[in-house]
DNA sequence: TAGATTGTTAATCGATTAACAATC
DNA sequence: TAGATTGTTAATCGATTAACAATC
């Protein structure tokens, strides 16, 4: 089930979405073969980067003069992100991020199935959005264990962030991929990956000062 | 205005927002010095790499013995990410997601201040979520061009994404933080943060699947 | 064949860590 | 003073790029 090669680096992994979306269009778009030259210079990287992350999850090689099989770049870059045996996922915390979240549609396609959301709120319990349902975080756990859970998405308030992870990690979720601006702890061997806005933001205005001292 | 060194890399810069809340809240308790031991245990990181960041961004040297003046810090983190001087940002996209930042306290705290989000639909052009106005799309120019509008957040169906994009540039933009799964072309002198969910996703995923390999 | 494009090996670049002298 | 903690210089590690032979 999943990814092939775990030897693949952050760096490598992390790429591997966007080529996908790329491989994707270009295929759509009746293209059957596609170069590395090709592939850099659409998606600003450097054309032997492009080669060897491409190496590294399939398992044909590119032919000289042709390029690489489109169809097959695909099906390995899917096996490889383990896009061919969804994984399920639960949300905790259905305010404005958890609601956004239970309704986009993109999240299958990336392979994961986000199955209902949690909260403690007696307002948002029972509803439902995008026919997703918004339960009570005492029912979790049997929730969790039943449908085969292996992904839980953090998206409370900070200070109920660590105690929520805890719970989380107590009903065998095996990722938690959390959205509260707080470093969190989780035991080994549970997989943890914060989604840092303001990480990001300081990148952004980082790269604008860049662009403001070089005019 | 704003971020003093440049020369700062970019994981040095993506960190320093986590050093900033772990250090108020610090402070918050209590404490007023701190050593860069106590910092890298809590933080997941090494020490060496916490003297170096801080070193980075801070005028004055931590004092043996004794390690960081912890509001001297603070001071020189939020100087160095332009905390001092926010930056005004307009929202593209008035879905769930582009609601959800809409209310979003946090940005401020980041340094940015949200004023505005535009859309196409008739159905929210006009609504007011947490205090803040949905327009039409048509007024985005003046709206950015009075306001002093630097960072444009694109929050619409990837399919609009890149026109939105151009427009965002055209009435003259300094950043676009993009949340569409698309890759964007900005001219040189724009700067862009694209915000990639399954490229998080996937690194979750390996991490997960890494995990169960070794067990 | 000639030429485009691949895959591989070595070099470079950037970021982190190790070692250790300096200092309060 | 002795010891904790800093800042700096060198070493290591990881990722990207350059060079180039292989090949269709």
């Amino acid at each position: 089930m999943g990814m092939n090669n775990v030897n693949a680096s952050k760096a490598t992994i992390s790429r591997m979405p966007a080529y996908l979306r790329f491989l994707r269009e270009e295929f759509s778009k009746g293209m059957k073969y596609i170069s590395s030259a090709y592939v850099a210079t659409e998606m600003d990287v450097s054309a032997i980067l492009v080669r060897k992350d491409f190496a590294l999850v399939s398992s044909v090689s590119g032919k000289p003069r042709l390029g690489f099989e489109i169809t097959r770049l695909i099906q390995d870059i899917e096996r490889f992100l383990g896009y061919d045996s969804v994984r399920n996922a639960v949300i905790v915390g259905a305010g404005g991020l958890g609601k956004a979240f239970l309704g986009y549609e993109g999240f299958k396609k990336y392979g994961m199935n986000v199955l209902a959301a949690f909260d403690v709120s007696k307002e948002v319990i029972g509803e439902e959005f995008f026919d997703k349902k918004v339960y009570d975080v005492k029912e979790m756990e049997a929730f969790i264990r039943e449908n085969d859970v292996s992904i839980g998405i953090i998206t409370v308030p900070k200070k109920f962030a660590q105690s929520i992870c805890d719970e989380l990690v107590r009903c065998g979720i095996k990722g938690v991929w959390n959205f509260a601006p707080i470093q969190l702890d989780v035991p080994y061997g549970v997989a943890l990956k914060t989604e840092d806005l303001a990480s990001s933001l300081a990148i952004l205005s980082a790269k604008i000062m860049e662009n403001s001292l070089e005019q």
